[in-house]
DNA sequence: AAGACGAAAGTGGTTGA
DNA sequence: TCAACAACTTTCGTCTT
């Protein structure tokens, strides 16, 4: 949070807060920024999510996610008075209208009370993968664009939610892997799967491929391995890249078996089983990566 | 005895007719 | 909609440390 903002469309520095909106603007071009003016997070720090329940003073009580809390009403269409007079036609109209605004707000509340649904089980997931605040920002932006397009309809809400996680993950390069998010979310694979194809499809995301370079500081470090490991993984991944090795290979398995090679170079050496258990594969995968990885970039590894 | 290796059969998902 | 297909898993026997 610096006070010397800077346009990013124009490079301006003239920026003014503007209090009808609540949001910072350029004078110049009139780009708006994306961040709330006001820091809407709590003013204290939770360091796991013991101290968050028990900080937390504010949000919808967590077990109580029922959604038909609220009241509703419905304008009756008998166009009669209490005294069941017809109405003229000018009140006739007005209630026409009345009925038509009345319903329009309710559509537009009951959206929100999706979000509302898909909001929480958005923090539940991030929380339970320790995912970053910004990383939920997106999530809940695409899904609030899923909504909007229509998309939640016939789906189960939790598994629209998955599927946008999953793929601002991929997106932002964030390592979790659908097995992972699977389990944060209690819903099969096969379901997330699918739901995050057809999202994919409708709402033309470009998501690029995972690069399995993304993997080796999570299962080094699940590994207890040193940094110099993670090093010397990367570079093997590096060079498997530039020969065009990895095509259709899974990522998870490809990383998995860099950082085996890696560690068994600099005598940190690790079982494939243990490899493969935080790499959520088996041994029989490492082992074939394994070997095309030590054939085609002939490495120095002790045979 | 544990780990590494590799063959063979099985599985779930994608693709193209 | 169905069959072919590639990647990956499971299982199991053998070899190495």
């Amino acid at each position: 949070m610096s006070e010397t903002r800077v346009c990013p469309e124009c490079g301006s520095s003239r920026i003014k807060f503007d209090r009808k909106s609540g949001e910072w603007v350029c004078l110049d071009c009139g780009y708006v920024f994306d961040e709330p003016a006001v820091d809407m997070g709590p003013e204290w720090r939770a360091f796991d999510s013991d101290q968050m329940e028990e900080r937390a003073r504010t949000g919808a009580p967590l077990k109580e996610t029922k959604i038909r809390k609220g009241l509703t009403t419905v304008i009756d269409t008998h166009n009669r008075d209490m005294r069941g007079s017809a109405f003229s036609p000018t009140t006739k109209a007005q209630m026409y209208r009345i009925r038509k605004w009345h319903k329009r707000t309710t559509v537009s509340t009951s959206m929100e009370r999706n979000l509302a649904v898909a909001l929480n089980e958005i923090r539940k997931i991030g929380s339970y993968l320790n995912l970053p605040e910004g990383i939920l920002e997106e999530a809940a932006a695409l899904y609030r664009k899923a909504v909007e397009k229509g998309l939640i309809r016939g789906r189960l809400i939790e598994a629209v939610v998955a599927a946008v996680i999953y793929a601002i993950c991929r997106i932002y390069g964030i390592p979790r892997t659908l097995d992972e998010i699977a389990e944060a979310s209690g819903l099969p694979k096969k379901d997330i799967g699918r739901t995050y194809r057809f999202l994919v499809n409708e709402l033309d995301l470009k998501v690029p491929l995972t690069n399995p370079i993304y993997y080796v500081p999570k299962f080094a470090s699940a590994l207890g391995l040193s940094g110099e490991v993670q090093e010397e993984a990367i570079r093997i991944l590096q060079k498997a890249i530039e020969k065009g090795l990895l095509s259709g290979r899974g990522p998870t398995g490809v990383a998995a078996a860099a950082v085996y090679i890696a560690a068994l170079m600099k005598g940190e050496r690790r079982t494939q089983k243990e490899v493969a258990e935080v790499a959520g594969v088996t041994e029989v995968t490492i082992r074939n990566r394994y070997r095309e990885l030590k054939k085609e970039l002939n490495l120095p590894v002790n045979a």
